[in-house]
RNA sequence: GGGCGGAUACCGAAGCAGUCAAACGGGGCAGACUGUAAAUCUGCUGGUUUUUAACCUUCGAAGGUGCAAAUCCUUCUCCGCCCA
């Protein structure tokens, strides 16, 4: 994997770039549309493809419940599986873990809990060595460790995989977020001690791939005067890349510890979690200001969960080069749609560049009534498959009879409008 | 012609004397959604207002009993089913 930097904001500390790595070169900042279970809802993955996407995530919790990580192993790995011959990140289950393993019937304890499905915590026991918990699917108690977790996404066969950690809830008293921190560092040493021993040996590296050699040393002569060895990320030969998570929730001492800590084990990224958590966003964006400073330059910055489109334009401002969320694809499915709210083709005044742009988007509930009899498209400047083809009023005809073809003519339209923001943020930068 | 059963808000359907403007579904309207237990969830869905409260009008129609009726009685209208 290289990860270069092609130009750098001089205002603001956004970087634009490219991540290589064996399946495919992927344009930072870039969003990665989640594959949850191993298929972004309702969209195949030629769908994908046509609207840009570059990598996807997929999720070790799901996966591991079903169909479970040897069987896909066993399918070829999960690009093969889900046919996506592009770099998959795999989300290590620590979300997961603290958001829904709750046991049938148990009450909320308010301490706990939290988030807005209201899930208890309780039947989720967090010790050193791990974490117990529930299947939601049929209850059964499976324990997940920093190791197991690393091993399920080998098997999974993922490109970049995520260390395995303790997302803290919002809000967090102190003590709990500066545990949280702590095991969270623990694990991720755990994380990379695994991840190296079962790092593929470059010697044994398969059958090598006269073509990837080529590509390879192109690749280098190419980027980088000096060859960049370090860590593996000089080459395009298949290997593991783990990202260590920063924790330390809203408190400015944990989250330069949790920094400081993460940074210093020299893993191939770093992520910024236990954000997106129900926090208000200035929170947010203080916690990126506290931890920006000490984010390694060579290295992508993953800001987990993350999030409106604003918020986004606001990260990659504070050095974020990678995002994740489903609110694209969730609304979608829910009738909310991303619009543009002005061309920025034709605006110059407004359009040029998206950093400098206010209120650019605006979200529509197909739903409406207001949109019964609206037979313009969703979004005149957008050029996806449902704005090209079809009305406002058929969408919304399609939501009020249930018809299947109009979630995925929503969700092809929310990624294409994520996709194009992240195309105008990297041209303005 | 005779007998039985039914008629409840947009639809379906509970309620069968007071705590009923009337449960529950569906439909409709609006909103929420941030490392996806999420094609989900929440609120509203007779009217008006000073909208965590008050008043008015509603349970096929018209009368009646009773302090009080969607609930009991009488007649009528319509709809099922059964017998001639």
């Amino acid at each position: 994997m290289f990860f270069k930097i092609l130009k750098k904001s001089k205002k603001t500390k956004a970087r634009w770039g490219k991540i290589y790595t064996a399946r495919g070169v992927i344009n930072t900042p870039c969003f990665m549309p989640i594959a949850t279970r191993g298929a972004v809802k309702n969209l195949a993955p030629s769908e994908l493809e046509g609207l840009g996407a570059e990598i996807i995530l997929g999720n070790t919790y799901h996966l591991f419940l079903r169909p479970g990580e040897k069987l896909v192993k066993k399918a070829g790995g999960l690009h093969k599986f889900m046919n996506w011959n592009h770099p998959i990140l795999t989300d290590s289950g620590g979300f997961q873990v603290f958001s829904l393993g709750q046991k049938k019937g148990e009450t909320r304890s308010p301490l706990l809990n939290w988030g807005r499905a209201g899930l208890p915590r309780s039947s989720v026991k967090i010790s050193e060595r791990g974490v117990e918990f529930c299947s939601p699917i049929d209850g059964a108690k499976h324990f997940l460790t920093p190791e197991k977790s690393m091993q399920i996404q080998l098997d999974l066969g993922a490109d970049m995989i995520m260390a395995f950690d303790e997302c803290t809830p919002y809000p967090a008293t102190r003590e709990y977020a500066a545990e949280s921190m702590r095991i969270t560092f623990d694990w991720a040493l755990r994380c990379k001690k695994y991840i190296d021993k079962s790092q593929i040996p470059s010697s044994k590296s398969q059958a090598p791939n006269p073509k990837l050699q080529i590509l390879n040393s192109k690749l280098q002569k190419k980027l980088f005067k000096t060859p960049f060895t370090k860590g593996g990320m000089g080459d395009l030969t298949p290997k593991y890349f783990l990202f260590g998570i920063i924790q330390g929730s809203t408190f400015k001492d944990l989250r330069e510890e949790s920094a400081k800590q993460i940074v210093g084990l020299d893993m191939d990224g770093v992520a910024i979690g236990g954000v997106s958590v129900g926090e208000p966003q200035e929170k947010m964006l203080e916690a990126l200001d506290w931890v920006a400073p000490f984010l390694p330059e060579a290295k992508p910055h993953y800001l987990m969960g993350v999030g409106y489109p604003e918020q986004i334009v606001e990260a990659v401002k504070r050095g974020i080069d990678m995002f994740d969320c489903v609110i694209p694809t969730r609304n979608a499915r829910h009738g909310a749609l991303f619009v543009w709210s002005f061309d920025f083709a034709q605006d110059k005044r407004r359009g040029k560049n998206i950093f400098k742009a206010k209120n650019f988007y605006n979200v529509i509930h197909i739903t409406n009534k207001k949109f019964t009899r609206d037979f313009s498209s969703v979004d005149k400047t957008c050029g996806c498959e449902l704005c090209r083809n079809f009305s406002r009023a058929y969408l919304r005809h399609l939501f009020i009879t249930k018809e299947n073809l109009g979630l995925r003519l929503a969700t092809i339209h929310n990624l294409a409008f994520y996709m194009e923001l992240m195309r105008k943020i990297r041209e303005s930068i």
